[in-house]
DNA sequence: AGTGGCATCCAAAGCGCTTTCAATTATGTA
DNA sequence: TACATAATTGAAAGCGCTTTGGATGCCACT
């Protein structure tokens, strides 16, 4: 059943059908109720692929999955998939996802835009001076990205969190409790968010003379495996850190498993603050010793950008074109007191 | 850059053009040469709306998302997608999302597959009768169901794992344990897998005269503070099981943690078989007492399932039609031998 | 010279929709 | 009653691609 079917059946015109389906005002009250009822008869639904054609738009968001065969699917994909799709589908929108190679992703976004596919990109995992940018600008299509580019000059639309600020707090909150000693689990080191985090524990730390040391610094993929493993190293140091920052719940799951495994106690010969992006799998107040943390929300994030992106597509804006959110710092129970010098 | 424009540059007509970039043999080798050198120069890219509209397909799978705004993102979709994602790039094919209220997934569906812009469907989070099933069937689109549909007739293309095997399996082992009271910690109701799993339990208790009572039995989403809260019911029986059944690492979490708040041991107290999807996030080797699992990789079954979707597709068939997957029953510490009756 | 076959290429139709421009009818006003 | 105006509808062009159904020229053969 296409448009001319449904006309035709009607007896009028594809174009008096085609303005009553898309609420053109120069259609009789009337007439429109008819077609209306002849589309919920017939099931009736207009090829997207030709109003994409036709219009230019197709109420489509596109954004690009990295995935390889050794590739770890990640948590925090699907999180702000979520938030993505929850606003997404009160529109009528959808998601065009293309995975890639991640070697290839600016390839593949570029792909993507010029495919005609979609109305609008999303953008995620950001690095330091990212290679996408200086693309995304070129491309005259609607693009939002999440998280931002160390490095980059910050003109262009994104929603990030304040990592700098968020790491600075909790290193500080470490800090009055008497820790002198620290360490920082963080993200693969090319990724904004794990440079930004990383500045903002060592600003906090430069107020009260201190450093971060190299050995003090890990750099890793965010799963529990390498959450274990950069814990031991850190529990075998000669000046054993009592304070550590974590960029991730997941990290901080491994973490913690080191932890007991060597006999310590969480909140007391060590202090732990990580970062919590809400996983609904991963409820820092549901871990045996439960997490002080750094919060805010990845599906939140979600729900805001699909509403950025979609706006500027419907021509409903304007939007801000930058958004920083504060976390929120919750103290539970896996920070404390520095334990005494030996 | 159109392919209009691209032809006015060559000299050559559109239809050359079109010929020469999709592999027709009646065009000369040297124009070939010449169109796919201007194509890289241009960075031409054909507009797939338009080719989807021209040729009806264009490359894509599509498949729902459930969302909203208190739905809870599922780690096991993303797994999925990522193994989907997989063999998608190497075949350039991408998918296309559509996000829908649980609620309204058979009307979301129907509109994704006549919306024209995918080529083949995708169907997961079966249940028994499942009322998606007669509209696929209707449609004349390629479709991949994961999973299947209890109480429907299984003539409709799947692939799915033998959930009824892997918990009879499963039981049976606890039962030469030496174990007689056992506890089912289950996925929803509604849902395919936990039907068959259910029946899997129950017909292994059976043949050595043993029941499963209500009581032990719980049905609830797959999170860890579901787990949780079944454990705890569990555990507060007049007569506690000592034998756990569980369909995913993810209830286990939530499971051990109530096992060890109630101070008693794993693997020794309580022995607990989970079902592992083969999550990178959660690893039951990795669980400080490691579990016994049945295991089955989701990613695995994404990449073969994005091959017989983008196989049948592409004409490159024939596929089977059903596939039944065997898991594996991997045992670790988390059984033991039953405790002796006080 | 005439014919058929082959290798190349092109014009134009068509995919299903939107939208411009124009036509027709109804409504109101002088 | 005549005419401007508004309300409704339609014909046809166009979005960018593929594909059908010829053209055209060149060659080998008879």
């Amino acid at each position: 059943m296409n448009l001319k079917q449904l006309s035709e059946m009607l007896g009028l015109s594809q174009t008096t059908v085609s303005r009553a389906l898309n609420g053109y005002p120069e259609v009789n009250e009337a007439t429109r109720e008819r077609v209306l009822q002849a589309v919920k008869e017939t099931g009736y639904r207009p090829n997207k692929a030709a109003q994409r054609l036709a219009t230019g738009k197709a109420g489509s968001i596109g954004l690009v999955m990295p995935t390889a065969p050794g590739h770890q699917s990640d948590v925090h994909f699907g999180e702000f998939l979520a938030g993505l799709g929850e606003e997404a589908v009160r529109h009528d929108f959808h998601f065009v996802i293309m995975p890639a190679d991640p070697d290839d992703e600016v390839a593949a976004l570029r792909r993507l835009a010029i495919s005609g596919n979609v109305d609008a990109l999303f953008v995620a995992y950001m690095r330091g001076h990212d290679p996408r940018l200086p693309m995304l600008k070129s491309l005259s299509m609607p693009y939002v990205v999440h998280g931002r580019s160390f490095g980059s000059e910050p003109d262009y639309p994104y929603l990030d969190i304040d990592n700098e600020g968020a790491f600075y707090d909790a290193t500080r909150l470490l800090l009055q409790l008497g820790h002198t000693r620290f360490a920082l689990m963080n993200g693969p080191m090319h990724l904004d968010f794990a440079i930004r985090r990383k500045n903002g524990v060592i600003s906090a730390l430069a107020e009260r003379g201190l450093a971060l040391h190299e050995d003090c610094i890990s750099h890793a993929l965010m799963t529990d495996e390498q959450g274990l493993l950069a814990m031991e190293h850190f529990l075998q140091l000669p000046a054993r850190p009592t304070a550590i920052l974590c960029a991730s719940t997941v990290l901080a799951l491994g973490a913690i498993r080191a932890v007991n495994q060597a006999g310590l106690r969480l909140g007391e010969d060590i202090s732990l603050i990580a970062h919590d992006d809400v996983l609904p799998l991963l409820k820092p107040e549901n871990f045996s010793v439960p997490l002080t943390t750094t919060r805010s929300s990845l599906r939140a994030a979600g729900v805001r950008i699909a509403q950025r992106l979609i706006g500027t597509v419907k021509q409903a804006g304007p939007f801000p074109e930058q958004e920083l959110w504060k976390t929120e710092l919750i103290v539970r129970a896996s920070t404390g007191p520095a334990p005494q010098q030996l």
